[in-house]
DNA sequence: ATAGATGCAAAGGCTTTGCGCCATT
DNA sequence: AATGGCGCAAAGCCTTTGCATCTAT
């Protein structure tokens, strides 16, 4: 079957081989941020003879075709997820290294204010929050 | 002469070698966001006989003791500022390369709120705005 | 004499790339 | 046959580290 992101990459006109299909198919999966390493991993279970620089090629690819979004973590190594219309940014679990996203227009707003007043129009940002679940009496 | 940065490492118990004590004076005097590479090239002015191994450490050194900070920019290497009581983001000049240092009062709440509707306290966060300037008309 | 700092070069982690082979058109 | 993708291994970039030497107490 054809995966979503797959449908998409058709649609923008990529070359759609056998392993630019798997890897597809797995970021479609993918519910997570995953590095390249991981893609690899998941992409070998379903085609043992993926290597990790086709891997390395076709994420470019589709970071360049805008299908997919590089995200750093601050963890050294670029991380992945699929392209949104939305901005959104995340919240990651220092205990766990789960990853929460959010939106806020406000927060949009008030960056944008910020740039403004700076002498700027932005082209870019990114916001990431390093956190720890709140006890619980301190629930909101 | 003992550089502001000097004084503050003597403060923390910091032992300050020689090697140190240049670093911490390049460090002093930058006012920009240096990357090691860039520290080390200033540092050999002052004594060509530090190596990049020293600065590594150093920078690692008084990252540890919080007399500077890590700036993770995005280009793939650590860049550096003395620590700061405040907390204050980047707006980095895409055309230029210039980075311009800001603070928000209200953008700390908004993130502490938002953190707090999700769960979280916060232990870190980070946000850089990317731009480029308003042209003559759009000034505020 | 001891403990720690330094220089040098090697190595480590992530990513890119040269090259020959293979597949598809 | 020609174009482009793939696998493999080498290399590149930033950073860390092992080791012998040097410094300062």
């Amino acid at each position: 079957m054809t995966s979503r992101l797959e449908a998409l990459c058709m649609e923008k006109g990529l070359k759609m081989t056998g392993q630019r299909r798997v890897i597809s198919q797995v970021l479609s999966e993918a519910d997570d941020h995953p590095d390249v390493e991981e893609v690899h991993r998941r992409a070998v279970r379903i085609d043992p003879r993926i290597s990790i620089a086709t891997v390395y090629r076709t994420m470019r690819l589709l970071e360049d075709a805008q299908v997919i979004e590089r995200v750093d973590l601050g963890d050294g190594r670029a991380r992945y997820e699929e392209a949104t219309a939305d901005h959104h940014h995340h919240l990651i679990d220092t205990r766990t290294g789960r990853i929460i996203e959010f939106a806020s227009p406000e927060l949009e707003a008030m960056k944008e204010r910020i740039a403004r007043e700076l002498g700027y129009k932005i082209v870019g940002h990114r916001l990431e929050i390093y956190g720890v679940p709140l006890d619980e009496e301190e629930r909101p």
